[in-house]
DNA sequence: TCCATATAGATGCAAGTGCATCTACTTAAG
DNA sequence: CTTAAGTAGATGCACTTGCATCTATATGGA
């Protein structure tokens, strides 16, 4: 029986409520701006990333580490918007490209202010520099256990 | 325009990450196990700690921050799956008393040994108790921004 | 007492998610 | 060429979530 340590179940505890927190306080300033969700965000910015080449949704879930049939329907929404274009790919003809349409990185354009100011607020409203450090490193060697 | 500073970026990420990491790992072994998703368990756990005497839904609903409706959903079914009982107040018309069935103990006590397991293997696999300590505390400051 | 307001909880509807499966195309092996 | 296996992406169905609203009871005045 592997009963966890009290600081590991606290950790946790703290863990899933900043993780909460700095989210909602997020996903809180979007709705209020009448912008859309997070989620959104991060997968226009990173079609933005491919630039006019496009990426192909099996790449884009890998990057967002979204399962298949969320990136096929995230795409879908994102098209009925007017954010993203779909077109069929050359050689293969199972395939598309997804890219932004001028819209689309109109609408990023407009989030990140508004995601960046509650970001802000939240990280180094609450924590020095040296501490966001020491923070990141830790978390990642929570999220990476390659021990 | 308060733009984050890289580190802050940075240290948002390895959050989002190692939150996901974690609760995916802890939701997976669950499910592996044929047993009901961590809100449940929560719940049940918060429900639990009321006793025989049980506890009003609105009570409830504060200490799981959940909405209104979504902790209403969730009694129903958690009521349906027969692990709580919801009998009605004596000074209150409006209102419920919750309190877990004996299946609802077992179950709860059922799911606690995978939490365990994976939360143990999570957090201890990664990070020494100095460390896990140190972490607790910088997210605790990034949750209660009562500078 | 009567009424306005507040509180506890439920619910209709639209949208999002998870799972399994399906279609279409591609590739490799015979 | 033909066929089996693999890969890209879509989709039907059940379930969950969010929002707004609704019902029912409670409470604090006039």
């Amino acid at each position: 029986m592997t009963e966890p340590k009290p600081q590991t179940i606290a950790t946790w505890i703290a863990l899933a409520n900043a993780n909460r927190v700095v989210l909602e306080g997020i996903e809180d300033a979007l709705k209020a701006a009448g912008l859309p969700r997070l989620d959104w965000y991060d997968a226009l910015l990173e079609i933005e990333k491919a630039g006019a080449a496009g990426i192909r949704p099996f790449d884009l879930k890998e990057r967002l580490l979204l399962p298949q049939y969320g990136m096929s329907r995230l795409l879908d929404r994102m098209a009925k918007a007017g954010l993203v274009d779909r077109q069929g790919v050359e050689n293969d003809g199972r395939g598309q490209i997804v890219s932004l349409t001028p819209e689309g990185r109109s609408v990023r354009r407009a989030m990140w202010p508004v995601y960046a100011e509650r970001l802000t607020r939240s990280v180094e409203g609450s924590i020095s520099q040296e501490e966001a450090s020491d923070l990141a490193r830790l978390l990642n060697k929570l999220a990476h256990p390659e021990s």
